[in-house]
DNA sequence: GCTTACCTGTCG
DNA sequence: CGACAGGTAAGC
């Protein structure tokens, strides 16, 4: 899906444009995607509600009503786009939440994981899973916390942590793999052998990438779109993700593997697997 | 840990 | 046709 810089990107770009407006009638074509209440609740209830402000937690977008929260998951392919000039074109819209005016938000998803929730207050998080999550890595771990994190799982290997939402939350494939090339770690390290300069080295690439991704506009592999339905081009710039066969700046071959059950790219010369 | 499932599409 | 795709939950 959208990982944190593509929700974050979207995020940035609906705050002006939604702030303060008030929802009418959704129109739910797939109900499956309106996780909670019901369909039919949903409707009765969310017109006449105004947005405060667009916040972002790991990868779910959460717009502050001035009455509840209502919550997007985009998954893998999920969209979710302004537009004030009447209906998108598209095959896999699945709920048109109109706001007063004649613009409306369009959430679409071709393969349908993604989903929405509209919750009335944070006691309601469980219902969207909202209340596992781990530290944001862009807004909530510092430096020392991520580390001291980390010393709590030396058994476990780096990257199948980073993307273990309730440990930190906001990574994804495609940055986890870019940040530990950056940081000339292999992903299946044992997070206890990394050394204090290797995590901070880490940390501190993570960052470095989801800030550089945010600057780009997110990621269009092929699904993201922003709020206003443009691409990102991060793409442009993905040092080892997608790149098997090519060479890295180091002359070496960029591998793929599988780790965790996803597909790994990495640099075999950059990203030495530690001992033991 | 792993695999499977969810769903639709693209690519070889 | 099979393999794979940005995510995650569930079941060994």
């Amino acid at each position: 899906m959208p990982e944190l810089p593509e929700v974050e990107v979207i995020r940035r770009g609906l705050a002006p444009l939604i702030r303060g407006k008030e929802f009418d009638r959704p129109r739910i074509y797939f109900p499956g995607v309106v996780r909670h209440p019901s369909p039919e609740k949903l409707c009765r209830i969310l017109p006449g509600r105004r947005v405060r402000e667009p916040a972002r937690k790991g990868k779910y977008l959460l717009l502050h009503l001035d009455r509840g929260i209502l919550v997007f998951h985009l998954r893998m392919t999920g969209r979710l786009v302004y537009g004030s000039g009447g209906l998108p074109a598209g095959r896999h819209l699945h709920v048109e939440l109109p706001f007063t005016g004649g613009s409306a938000l369009y959430f679409s998803d071709m393969r349908k994981f993604g989903g929405l929730w509209l919750l009335e207050n944070e006691s309601e998080y469980p219902l969207a899973g909202l209340h596992r999550l781990g530290l944001d890595m862009l807004e909530e771990a510092g430096e020392a916390q991520f580390v001291s994190l980390l010393r709590e799982r030396p058994r476990s290997r780096v990257k199948p942590l980073l993307l273990d939402q309730r440990f930190v939350c906001g990574l994804g494939n495609i940055y986890t793999d870019e940040s530990l090339f950056r940081a000339g770690i292999h992903p299946c390290r044992a997070a206890g052998s990394l050394s204090a300069a290797e995590a901070g080295r880490l940390y501190r690439a993570i960052r470095a990438v989801l800030e550089d991704g945010i600057d780009c506009g997110g990621t269009t592999s092929r699904d993201y779109r922003d709020a206003r339905g443009e691409r990102g081009s991060f793409q442009d710039r993905l040092a080892v993700y997608g790149r098997a066969g090519e060479k890295c700046r180091c002359g070496a071959t960029i591998a793929r593997t599988v780790v965790a059950g996803r597909g790994t790219y990495l640099c075999p010369r950059c990203q030495v697997r530690g001992l033991k």
